[in-house]
DNA sequence: ACATCTCTCTACCATATGGTAGAGAGATGG
DNA sequence: CCATCTCTCTACCATATGGTAGAGAGATGT
């Protein structure tokens, strides 16, 4: 509890790095000691086993990210397309972009359903509340028709998908320097904004 | 070499599946031992190495997924439209959703460098076909204009995070059943079709 | 000064991992 | 019948893993 950040926050700073980026299981608690500077057995004295420490992991990284995409939805316009733009912009923020946050979505397929059932449950609101957003206005016209549900389920997959193969687009040629960031999140705004578009009757 | 189906790809039948499922570091030899019913060493007879048995998964996988949508694409008839359809209809096989398959490119990302190098060659050619063909639509201007590149990893980006993370879409209450995925599949058409579609102006 | 509490450490352990060495079963060919 | 080749096995090994036991350092309260 000095100066520095306290050592469980340096832990599970470390922790969401390496799980997000090389995956739970491929990441052992002695990389994750060594990536601290502290000795193995200080890990396990802050979280009682590695089962812990992960659970711990993803828990905070869901709330942070709930947390980003709350306020970045509220203080939006209520205009569907203003409230995607607040999203994806949120999302591409540095803190939130960085591999670990949004990486970790990766690794919640591989959990035990009851762990990832605690997961959803940090997300479930706002996704039922960006569902109820959708099927609002499908209905006054301002979004392309569709099931509201998948319509949500589709613009997830494409954000996660981004953050989970960034190599797709790499193959493609793409650089993930600042430039190229600002290309790709308007590039995903338009598709977005496309796919979402009421149809032209 | 008898009546049943070799040895060799019945390791590699169950290497994919569980790769994809679990992840590579997450399963053992023994683990995909246990589920051939052979010895572990049997598994370092035929691959010496699990880096090898890893290497000929991902290849395979890669080499099948482009013969698979390669030939979807050339029996499709000339139109953007009509070319994702079969595309997207030619991932949906179940030959081709099986979690193993899909969920694989999961794993890329984890690679070293020069692996995940020989795996991109392998899918090289069919993204770039998809490129160009974008570009030429767009320039005709049957597709919505953006940059081709970015085009195409987003929509491999909306695939592959569909593939690689379902529970996206059953925390929006969507279920895996035939039916399920007959809807999935329809607004995944209706998706990428509005998004690619041309600006009306 | 003493006791207590918080935090980090060294020393160790049982198990699981990827991998090696080499034997044995069964077919094939001279 | 023997030699060879293919394939699978049992028996080990060095290392790495998650986890336990317990000691010591330093602050804090009495």
């Amino acid at each position: 509890m000095d100066g520095r950040r306290s050592t469980r926050q340096r832990i599970l700073d470390a922790a969401t790095d390496l799980f997000g980026r090389r995956g739970v299981e491929a990441v052992s608690l002695d990389v994750i000691a060594a990536e601290v500077g502290v000795a193995k057995q200080t890990l396990l004295y802050w979280f009682p086993s590695k089962d812990d420490l992960v659970q711990t992991v993803l828990t905070e990284a869901a709330a942070e990210l709930a947390v980003v995409i709350d306020a970045a939805v509220r203080a939006a316009p209520d205009s569907p397309l203003e409230r995607i733009e607040a999203v994806v912009r949120a999302v591409f923020r540095p803190a939130v972009r960085r591999p670990a946050l949004l990486g970790l979505v990766r690794e919640v397929g591989r959990l035990a359903p009851a762990q990832a059932e605690r997961l959803h449950g940090a997300l479930a609101p706002l996704v039922d509340r960006a569902v109820a957003y959708l099927a609002a206005e499908m209905d006054a016209g301002r979004v392309r028709r569709g099931d509201p549900r998948l319509v949500a389920g589709l613009c997830y997959a494409t954000v996660t998908g981004i953050a989970t193969e960034p190599e797709a687009l790499r193959s493609v040629g793409w650089q993930a320097d600042v430039a190229g960031l600002r290309r790709l999140r308007s590039e995903l705004l338009a598709f977005l904004r496309a796919a979402l578009a009421p149809a032209v009757t």
